[in-house]
DNA sequence: TGTACATCAGTGAACGCGCGTTCACTGATGTAC
DNA sequence: TGTACATCAGTGAACGCGCGTTCACTGATGTAC
């Protein structure tokens, strides 16, 4: 089974991609390496040939997390010289985030609502958390929040992220949907 | 081994008391029964004696933890009548919630940062988290973040929730100390 | 007061299961001669 | 052009381990007679 020069590289990306959305919607400790592997139609032996542990799996699918999440929206700064309106990017950004399209698909949303409380609690601290935080905290500089204070953009995440992770958690859907307008109310710059 | 009337009761509040602590530090699935058991001197065959199933000691622990938490922190509007200072115990409470000896305790610190998103994630939603973030939100009123808002309690909540988790996950201290600041900053009220 | 029995919190071996990791092996293909 | 060999992504069995749960059993004590 030879394959061509670029098969391995390949097939490393859909391991990543695919154990970006299993560990954000089922944690790192709720995702085997052997379901995981069967899904891309191989065998968990050739796991190895790819990553030195499932550790190493995490920090990668992390960043692939990350990246994605970013991609999907969009930079203002970036963007700047195309008429994009950067508040209507950046509201259309803070729904999105609170929406509960996002709350029921951890899978395909940010990493950090769905896996730093994991990180955190397992002693595994990740310096890619700290650049996720570093990029969030620039693009919500706008925001509504803590207004003058230049830690505002933290200060909005932080709450987006808890909004995140109360909602779900609490057992009454009221509530959760109240958590999220409550704190996009609080944060979104005005019209 | 016939024991005195209050025997079970009271290894029943041992173990509830022993897995809140695991929980909120390891995480549900980071804490085995076996284990659990032993650190009480028993053996983990006796623990179906007191619980059907793993999962109704999340739920006793989940609201043990809460009731732990809040006779912790004092409720200005019991100690009214103490001649407290409403507003400067709950600036003592916010700032005790956002301290890094919460942060580096999880084990005997809010449930909600702790294990609201493994909660969630496990698709474990649970009526005991709608009423330890309703008796939050009424305790965070006086807050100084999004002022006028209804809702204002829940923004805090969210907010602290998030910097705690945050906080755990980021690499850089600086960085951890930094979002637990900048929190506190927006949130407390002023003195 | 003395004896037989019922109670039941806790014991400890066993169940099937999935986990992360290791490793000898396969076999199609590229390269060397 | 034909043959022998090296490569290496992926295979699949096996490792030891801890998990949640079950269950027949123990044995000290309270109760009934």
């Amino acid at each position: 089974m030879r394959y061509s020069s670029n098969h391995k590289a390949e097939t490393r990306r859909r391991i990543i991609g695919e154990a970006a959305r299993r560990f954000r919607k089922d944690g790192v400790e709720g995702t085997g390496l052997v379901p995981l592997m069967k899904a891309l139609g191989l065998t968990h032996g050739g796991f190895y040939a790819h990553f030195p542990s499932k550790d190493a799996l995490v920090e990668a699918s992390l960043a692939a997390s990350a990246e994605q999440m970013f991609e999907r929206w969009p930079d203002p700064e970036r963007d700047a010289g195309n008429g994009a309106n950067p508040g209507e990017q950046l509201r259309g950004f803070i729904a999105d985030y609170l929406s509960p399209a996002h709350r029921d698909d951890p899978g395909s949303g940010c990493p950090l609502s769905s896996l730093a409380a994991e990180l955190g609690l397992r002693g595994m601290p990740s310096s890619t958390a700290d650049a996720i935080v570093a990029r969030m905290d620039a693009r919500l500089q706008p925001c509504a929040i803590a207004p003058g204070d230049p830690d505002r953009g933290l200060v909005a995440l932080a709450a987006m992220v808890g909004a995140l992770t109360l909602s779900r958690a609490v057992a009454d859907p009221a509530r959760s949907a109240q958590i999220l307008d409550a704190v996009r109310a609080a944060i979104q710059p005005a019209e």
